[in-house]
DNA sequence: GGCATCCGTTCGCGTTCCGTAAGACTTGCC
DNA sequence: GGCAAGTCTTACGGAACGCGAACGGATGCC
């Protein structure tokens, strides 16, 4: 993948995203250095800033266009709903407006690939104890109940599930589940609180849910092989 | 391939396109030359615009259809909605409305490739739990009895009995029901409730094409094993 | 031409969910 | 035990969201 922007922190930001979210970044900080990492690299995917020194980013989009037909999302500063529509028109496969959340990119980057590879293949179920989520499906069921979450929790949830018997901070769960680089982090403590309420069986002390004093969460199963115990 | 378009720059860039997915492309620029490479060429596919200078699109499809029995897929303008239900009852193999994401048309390509390659039988009937659908006789029934649907109700019930038990977003549906790119997401909105109040028993509260807070919507038979619980 | 159908859009209303603040409680440390 | 920092609990306002109803326009049919 190549992401290309000329500003340090959002090219710096967004790449540590994306290569956390398993990706192999490039980067190119004008539309120049783009067009020859393009032709070089031959990445699957590449993220454009509109907003380029030198040749602009539609330009370069257009260069780009001509030779290969790799998926491009574009980025532009101010997102106004014309700009968006002029993007998509001009065959653009997606587009965001900045400021953008790292995940919400991360999350574009996934969609446009799997339309590109293959419209709506489903992921596969996540099976945990007596725990069983379908991300496909935004189900989640303990002991074949089904569990009503919101967005959020099914979100946090889907994510201690892939990462069990680790511990998280309130910041690091900003970071990947929520999106944010900056924030409340009683956000993180009310929202682990109501999934508490709808997974532990007993709510006031939890068991599997657990909370690391001074550090974080972690999510364990009793009943549940532990990867370090 | 033959691509008929009467815009150069469109056909610049939808051919480029197809050549970089492994296509040979012959251009035409309007009805008269398209029906003579035709001809000549006999391609294995037409990409056809239906906006042309001289004879109609629609016009030369009808010409093509007498000689040869040669896939074709047709180029629409934007918000033409009829233009794509009087095309597909022409006997167009697929539709595309501008403008297009030149990746969405190599998509279309191959899929009416693959189609025409592999079988002439007609699509399979679509059984689930109570319902049967006939995508070919444009028949949906609901325990033996027939439902009235109209083109869209059909189109967004059929893509919505291919993927059972996965939830779509508005923007989702928007893309490969509608083939928009972009658009007013309570269209979709609309016409699910437009559906439920045809196949659900009690569309106040339905219990199969179901609402997800805040992601989208979610087809689910009673009955039938689902994916989770 | 007149009628019916279908489609996309708009607006108001009720509901759900989220983030934050504030106070009570717990834990670790002296 | 007393203190401070960290965590839990509860409550609330606002924003986002989905729904229903209705409208205007386009099209096809008689």
């Amino acid at each position: 993948m190549l992401l290309v922007d000329d500003d340090p922190t959002v090219a710096e930001v967004a790449s540590s995203y994306l290569r956390a979210g398993g990706f192999v970044v490039e980067e190119a900080g004008d539309g120049f250095a783009a067009l020859q990492a393009a032709e070089r690299f031959a990445p699957d995917l590449i993220v454009l800033d509109r907003m380029l020194p030198g040749i602009d980013g539609l330009e370069v989009f257009r260069r780009l266009r001509e030779r290969m037909s790799t998926p491009v999302i574009l980025l532009t500063a101010l997102g106004s709903e014309d700009e968006r529509i002029a993007g998509l028109e001009a065959g653009a496969d997606d587009y965001l407006a900045k400021p953008f959340s790292p995940r919400e990119l991360v999350l574009r980057v996934q969609s446009v690939l799997r339309r590109s590879i293959g419209e709506f293949t489903p992921e596969s179920v996540l099976e945990y104890g007596e725990f069983r989520l379908d991300p496909s499906a935004r189900i989640a069921a303990r002991a074949g109940v089904e569990l009503s979450l919101t967005v959020r929790e099914f979100d946090l949830f889907e994510f201690l599930l892939k990462h069990p018997n680790q511990v998280f901070s309130r910041e690091d769960l900003l970071r990947t589940v929520w999106g944010w680089t900056y924030g409340d982090l009683s956000t993180v403590t009310v929202h682990v609180r109501r999934l508490r309420e709808k997974i532990e069986r007993d709510p006031r002390s939890p068991t599997m849910l657990t909370t690391v004093w001074g550090v974080g969460y972690r999510f364990t199963m009793d009943g549940v092989p532990n990867a370090v115990v």
